[in-house]
DNA sequence: ACAACTTTCTCCACCCCCAGGACAAAGCCG
DNA sequence: CGGCTTTGTCCTGGGGGTGGAGAAAGTTGT
């Protein structure tokens, strides 16, 4: 089947198509009352709309007391594509024009074989979507990548734990391959963007979405907007000192926090634990499965070993530290912690709260939530696939 | 004289007031140049500010090849007044619409004393330059505290250093007592909207400006305009853990980068030096003025006293070491120093640099200027008459 | 001094956007 | 079945805005 092409002619066009993506189907009266426009202009646009194909009549919408009305919806058959690259592994998920997914997978992967690889893997992942017929083809794709991006170009940029990606044409590449529009941005924004649209942080228009992963990373949304910073680093955290005389670090220097805590720092502590007999829980997890992960970490701390949970409150304290500093500086409206540890649930997260509304100043924690994220594995795809609705969903 | 009180009716003409406030008198084709409009509609424009009194016309423009063109300027009798109150001093300055300064008084105060007061002493000084005849009345202020405000009512929330000030109407107040608009932010903000329009930050979207007084703030600008956060407190870095085993702190915490540098921890420092007899230079100082402050410590290092010279480069260490992190997270293009430390120039600089290339990730810091703001004292009151003017050049 | 070219500015015809009223269609309620 | 409400369409008129024609005012070259 063609794939559609058509762009919004006008800011107005792209408001209501941004209306249908995160309200769903909607009458043409009800989206009269949120887009302040006379009823004869809308009726134009919306039949503008209809022309081009991006949008379509879908039945009659229940009666407000008075002749019914005609739904809109935006047409089925338009198809996102979500692509998060971990540093272990990907996700790849299709979604229909309202970001709900309608196909998921992951698969364990390594970005350090480098771009061509990982793009090889991808595309067959997306043909695998497609021949379970969830779609005929993709109207654009969101990609998520872990680390540093120079945004407006779609091209990772000194990604320290990416090698061998340094300036590759990700956003062109794709596109080629894919055959439709390409948007490439870090993971921790397209994870903060998915909390955003349908995660935890619906309705909040200033936060941070701290992602501890195999690094730490941390999503900055201004006025609903994601910040990348002058040079697409912003929210580059693990890196920030938390202990001047602290383990030294990949990076060069000594104590930051992802060499404190984070997925791999947090597994290396377990192991060690376990060889050194302070904990027979983890031991026993080691000698079964060769090697621990953040995961065998909660496990034992959900059966109570005390040594996991003494690990993950110093990993909190360690990042609460940290996310207590941003707070005082940025004074977010909500903080969401997300990630591969998230597994590591409410320990991590009183540890960190402690921490935060001790070293914080009461103005700015007064009426601070933090919590988990919602979405789990889903927050990267569905921010991907809201990143490049955002895209075409924008006047030409 | 009457004050004016038209506003801009449309968009287009609060674009051209800003051009015009921005920068200098301008021939229509000039504007034209800037603002993508036909000349038509321009010249409509045009002619409805020179109808409103807002703007005249002033002679003719140098030739660009042919006909000469008439020169536009904002009226030259508008007047703003920009007051900056300090911990211990207050500012106030007149400026004509284009912000520049016409006249500047400085005078001791505490802001201790409460609003009342103060502001009693505003008014006299803002009476002051009215009879030296830099102006008839005002068309606007706008006010710096230093503290936390709630932005949209021109309220102060919570301010620690100044308690008496909390949810004092400083907004309704002024605008009753000077009769014109007025528009209130914390004199942070101010001093880094200040040196965006006249000073070191001209022409970088996101920066932040880091003021070090009485106690340590930071103004966050995002795409050129300034964050606030959500309960107006962002930027409150002085409060930022620094040491976990360090100094107790006025809030209640250890630690905090205030309680080991600031305009007070620094003149305290310096005392206990000078009583310690570790340096008797400071000590000289102490004798003849009865207590030390800022300044001494600048000039004791000046003359090469190794003391004070340890106290600026401790100071500066520690300060770096939070701007270090602000600079990961933030990714700014800029980082303005300022404040009334200041005066120890460039030994601060040069501590504060150190520790954040060292500590930040190249990408952020790779072509991150790190300077000292040029405006002094200046910053906070052109900061200020740019607020309101902001505020009165929107549409209405 | 004069012609040719540039730039600036005004005037005007025309188009498009859009609001808002009139009216018809469709449904609810008693 | 008759009012009342909501929805959708049509139409008219006003305002915003573009772009061309042409006059006014200068500069440059010969």
């Amino acid at each position: 089947m063609r794939r559609m092409t058509a762009r919004p002619a006008n800011a107005h066009q792209a408001r209501l198509l941004r209306l249908l993506r995160d309200g769903g189907p909607n009458s043409r009266a009800q989206l009269g009352d949120q887009v302040d426009l006379s009823r004869s202009k809308l009726a134009v646009e919306v039949d503008r709309l209809l022309e081009t194909g991006l949008v379509i009549a879908d039945g009659l919408a229940a009666s407000r007391g008075g002749r019914r009305s005609h739904n809109i919806r935006l047409a089925p058959e338009l198809r996102f594509l979500g692509v998060d690259i971990g540093a272990t592994s990907v996700d790849v998920a299709v979604t229909n024009a309202e970001l709900e997914v309608l196909g998921h997978i992951t698969q364990p992967m390594d970005v350090r074989d480098g771009p061509v690889a990982v793009f090889e893997q991808v595309l067959a992942m997306a043909a695998k979507l497609k021949a379970s017929g969830l779609a005929e083809g993709f109207d654009g794709a969101g990609i998520g990548v872990p680390g540093p991006v120079r945004f407006p170009e779609g091209v990772p940029v000194a990604p320290p734990i990416m090698p061998g990606w340094d300036g590759f044409p990700v956003r062109e590449a794709l596109s080629q391959d894919l055959g439709c529009p390409v948007m490439v941005d870090n993971d921790v924004n397209l994870m903060a963007m998915g909390e955003q649209h349908a995660g935890v942080a619906r309705s909040v228009h200033d936060f941070l979405c701290v992602k501890i992963g195999t690094g730490i990373g941390c999503g900055i949304v201004v006025g609903s907007e994601v910040y990348r910073g002058t040079t697409g680093s912003a929210g580059d955290i693990g890196h920030i000192q938390v202990d001047p005389d602290g383990r030294p670090c990949a990076c060069g220097n000594k104590g930051c926090l992802e060499a404190h805590f984070s997925g791999s720092a947090l597994a290396r502590d377990a192991e060690e634990a376990a060889q050194d007999g302070r904990s027979p829980e983890l031991a026993g997890r080691l000698e079964a499965a060769g090697a621990l992960t953040g995961a065998d970490v909660a496990a034992a701390a959900a059966a109570g070993d005390p040594t996991a949970l003494e690990l993950i409150r110093e990993g909190g304290n360690r990042t609460g530290q940290v996310i207590a500093g941003l707070v005082s500086f940025f004074n977010p409206g909500l903080v969401v912690i997300g990630g591969g540890v998230t597994g590591l649930g409410h320990n991590l997260l009183a540890a960190i709260r402690t921490q935060v509304y001790r070293q914080s100043l009461p103005l700015a924690t007064g009426n601070l939530p933090i919590v988990l994220g919602e979405l789990g594995p889903v927050a990267g795809v569905i921010g991907a696939a809201r990143l490049i609705s955002d895209h075409l969903f924008s006047p030409a």
